[in-house]
DNA sequence: CTCATTTGACCATT
DNA sequence: AATGGTCAAATGAG
């Protein structure tokens, strides 16, 4: 179900904002640290949120790319899984599920598969003690858990907390790679459309459950420990980039974003990489005042570039699921766009 | 008590 | 029929 997106700032559109405006505020706190008496541990704490943040700025963006999308484009990506108008669908997303209704069903099920779906590599760092919220922020609440063929560990389900109170068809799947434990493959399916602020807490006692429940497949977890040393999902760039690529298959060519000023867009994301000075832009982030959206085509976000940049360190680990059906179109569409003036190309991004 | 996780059963898709 | 995904009753935690 679409929330209003008609006037104003949908909730994503708040969130997004709010992300890159705390992530600008801790990219500042970070430069603040910078100095030798500083620890090493405050900094990585910073740049840990700093990256989470960013990792949840671009979860929504990918959305919105794909929902601003006119469904008219969505084929063309040959990626079916992710290349989606979820909010182009007329029906809503009410249903529940606990009805067996067979229509009803069967459009949950299409909408199942229109649901954009992304995944991401994350690896746990036991060596800083950061604590920090799991990489997406979100709370999610466990509803099972499968041993899938071939796969070393079992696959966890998990479901936005808020679904019923907030209904919030956000989920995601947690599977732990087979040859590296210390990497676990995060797909999300669908948008939140829930206003939950990202609380630690009880992130950290799912987190601890979820590892606990590995032990069908009797191993020492080692989990456990990464986890009781205090989670530290750390997104690998690369995978990021993937994540990039991948989605880039969404909003090919011309994908339109919607968004209230594409100016802000791009200062927001340029000035906070090339500048030291971000402080004054995060005032007109906010702009609220426009009530009616405006749609930019925004050829290649400014993201996309960067990460494109990144990339000619060939990607190592591809999510296997959703990239699976990705052909290398999508990777011809997207230099495509790249964008000459872009910037920063620099690799120490984050540094 | 409430709420989250566990876990086998069930369902849909292939 | 096999597999992956979800449900929901039982169980556990607070």
């Amino acid at each position: 179900m679409e929330f209003a997106m008609e006037n104003g700032l949908t909730l994503e559109q708040n969130t997004l904002i709010n992300e890159l405006t705390q992530g600008m505020e801790l990219a500042k706190q970070l430069r603040a640290h910078l100095n030798p008496t500083s620890s090493n541990e405050s900094r990585e704490l910073l740049l840990q949120k700093i990256l989470s943040s960013y990792e949840k700025a671009l979860l929504i963006l990918k959305w919105s790319g794909s929902v601003g999308n006119p469904q008219s484009v969505a084929p063309v990506t040959g990626l079916p899984e992710s290349s989606v108008s979820g909010d182009g669908s007329p029906q809503s997303d009410d249903f529940d599920r606990g009805f067996k209704d067979h229509l009803e069903q069967s459009d949950v099920s299409k909408k199942r598969k229109l649901m954009p779906t992304w995944t991401d590599h994350v690896r746990v760092c036991s060596e800083n003690g950061l604590e920090g919220p799991m990489e997406d922020g979100y709370s999610w609440r466990k509803y099972g858990q499968k041993d899938i063929l071939g796969a070393k560990y079992p696959r966890s389900y998990y479901r936005c907390t808020y679904r019923s109170t907030q209904n919030c068809w956000a989920t995601k799947q947690v599977q732990r790679s087979d040859d590296d434990p210390t990497v676990f493959e995060i797909t999300y399916k669908g948008k939140h459309t829930c206003s939950q602020n990202h609380h630690t807490s009880p992130l950290e006692k799912q987190q601890l459950k979820q590892s606990n429940n590995g032990n069908s497949h009797q191993q020492p977890p080692p989990e456990n420990l990464l986890f009781n040393l205090r989670t530290n999902l750390r997104v690998s760039t690369e995978d990021l980039n993937n994540k990039e690529v991948a989605s880039n298959f969404t909003f090919p060519h011309s994908a339109s974003f919607k968004w209230m000023n594409g100016e802000n867009q791009n200062l927001g994301f340029s000035s906070l990489v090339n500048d030291h000075t971000l402080g004054s832009y995060s005032p007109s982030f906010i702009s609220p005042a426009t009530s009616e959206t405006n749609y930019y085509s925004v050829p290649p976000f400014r993201m996309n570039n960067m990460v494109h940049n990144f990339q000619h360190s060939e990607s190592e680990i591809i999510s296997a699921t959703t990239s699976a059906t990705n052909s290398p179109i999508g990777e011809l569409d997207f230099s495509i766009d790249l964008d000459p003036n872009f910037p920063f190309n620099s690799p120490g991004f984050f540094n």
